[in-house]
DNA sequence: GCTATATTTAGAAAAACTTCTAAATACGGA
DNA sequence: TCCGTATTTAGAAGTTTTTCTAAATATAGC
């Protein structure tokens, strides 16, 4: 997965407002879509790109596609930066 | 400053490997350019994006100009993370 | 099976990013 | 002041990213 595909993920702006959307409940494609002013389809590239870094996962259900934060995958974010902050020595850029 | 410049800024690996030389000490450009094998234009260019996104800041001494982690950034930047983990509701994207 | 809704995929256009070379600026020392 | 080293700025080329429209796929319900 990687710390590149992650930190591009949260590098958009519309990216990273998907995520805060889904904080705290998760959502479909076309409810997260319908907070902004873009296409489904800008919408699906968008999550699609979540989704390779890992910080979001998909549960399909009847006709929809339901998305979830990965909070497993924010927290090791949070580690490289604790360890960039630290100075310990051992982070690594991937 | 904002996350907006602050998370772009940590997407491209050659700034994160920057941000990763400094952890333990402050470096000159010359110094880091030194491990990459780009000009020091292109090298220019991404101290200046770090410095514009607050990562590190400079002092000039002598003819150098030495760059330094700012590890508070760094903190607001996990700030912003733990808030998107935790769904304490109040994280913001800018 | 057919139709309607939900979402993704494909392809193209525009904008942003990364890198280079060449030139400019800054500063210290002789 | 002039020269040499350190670094940045300007401009251009190539690549990647973001967005759209149009078409394709998936699934539920009748």
């Amino acid at each position: 997965m990687g710390f590149a595909e992650t930190f591009k993920a949260l590098s958009d702006p519309v990216r990273r407002d998907i995520l805060t959307l889904l904080k705290t409940k998760r959502l479909s494609a076309g409810e997260i879509g319908s907070h902004f002013d873009m296409t489904g389809a800008t919408i699906s590239y968008h999550l699609g790109i979540l989704k390779k870094a890992g910080l979001v996962f998909e549960s399909r259900e009847k006709n929809f596609i339901y998305y979830e934060l990965n909070a497993t995958v924010v927290e090791e974010v949070m580690l490289w930066l604790a360890e960039l902050r630290g100075g310990t020595d051992d982070a690594q850029t991937q």
